[in-house]
DNA sequence: GTTTATGCAAATTCTTTGCAATACT
DNA sequence: AGTATTGCAAAGAATTTGCATAAAC
């Protein structure tokens, strides 16, 4: 039941993504495998310690430019790296919402079947939508 | 026609809000307003000039803190700021989705009617939320 | 052996604050 | 006079780059 539906065969996920295999990647792959959620630089500096921020901030930008993460700004500080499920290279059809907790400061992914797509007016022409929600988690809406 | 629905008093904006009015102030005030659309700190610097950036901020964040503009992060370069239209200073109803163009970096609001309210799983508090819906706005998609 | 990845340090950029001078009431 | 606002300068925080070393192929 600790397995999701997707492999996480880490290895596997960066050769199909066209991304050579290292060390420092497995850990910075597998950190945002084992999260479950967006993370933030900050958040991955914390978690992987022993790899240099500049590599994690490169490492990133190496998954992003491989869709292998995608990114996604949720008002807190800078932006946050999601792990890209979708296998599509072109459309960001992976839309979810995220929900940030404005007192733990984390940032959850919401049911996809909870975003309903907008109606453009004319001459707009969509390549990827956020949607944003801000408030309380669970665990913080509980606390007094 | 080129009157909104809403009054372009900026004095009288300021006064409701309980904020002095000042020289500075009615000028991001009505840069703001003349804008339509929300704007970065860097794109208020350039069109004012002739006020320092610290007080452009400050001048931001009184506006914030007395509900006359809300901040909308659109994932380009921090966050912009947007004059707020309604006036209850409790719950953020004043929602409505923002496009941001890609090409040309602007952000431009949508009719909030196309805002669909999530459903929200067990637990969660909303507060406030934000539609972020990137791509090409029509200036842009018809350019080559 | 050549190319790629990594760590360290520093440059860059943007946001935010301290403080003395100015303007307002 | 007393309080609030402003500009200048600089502190702080975060992202991004240069470069020499180390690792991968």
């Amino acid at each position: 039941m600790d397995d999701k539906c997707h492999t996480t065969d880490y290895t596997l996920m960066l050769a199909e993504h066209n991304i050579r295999v290292t060390a420092n990647r497995l850990l910075v792959l597998k950190a945002l495998g084992t999260a479950g959620r967006p993370l933030s630089m900050a958040e991955l500096e914390g978690v992987i310690a022993t790899i240099d921020k500049s590599n994690i901030f490169r490492t990133l930008n190496t998954f992003r430019d491989n869709d292998l993460v995608h990114v996604i700004e949720d008002g807190s500080d800078g932006v946050r790296y999601e792990l890209c499920l979708s296998h599509s290279h072109g459309f960001d059809d992976d839309l979810h919402a995220h929900f940030f907790c404005e007192r733990c400061r984390k940032t959850f992914c919401l049911p996809s079947n909870d975003i309903p797509q907008p109606s453009l007016p004319q001459g707009y022409k969509l390549h990827s939508l956020n949607y944003l929600l801000k408030g309380l988690c669970p665990a913080c809406s509980g606390k007094k």
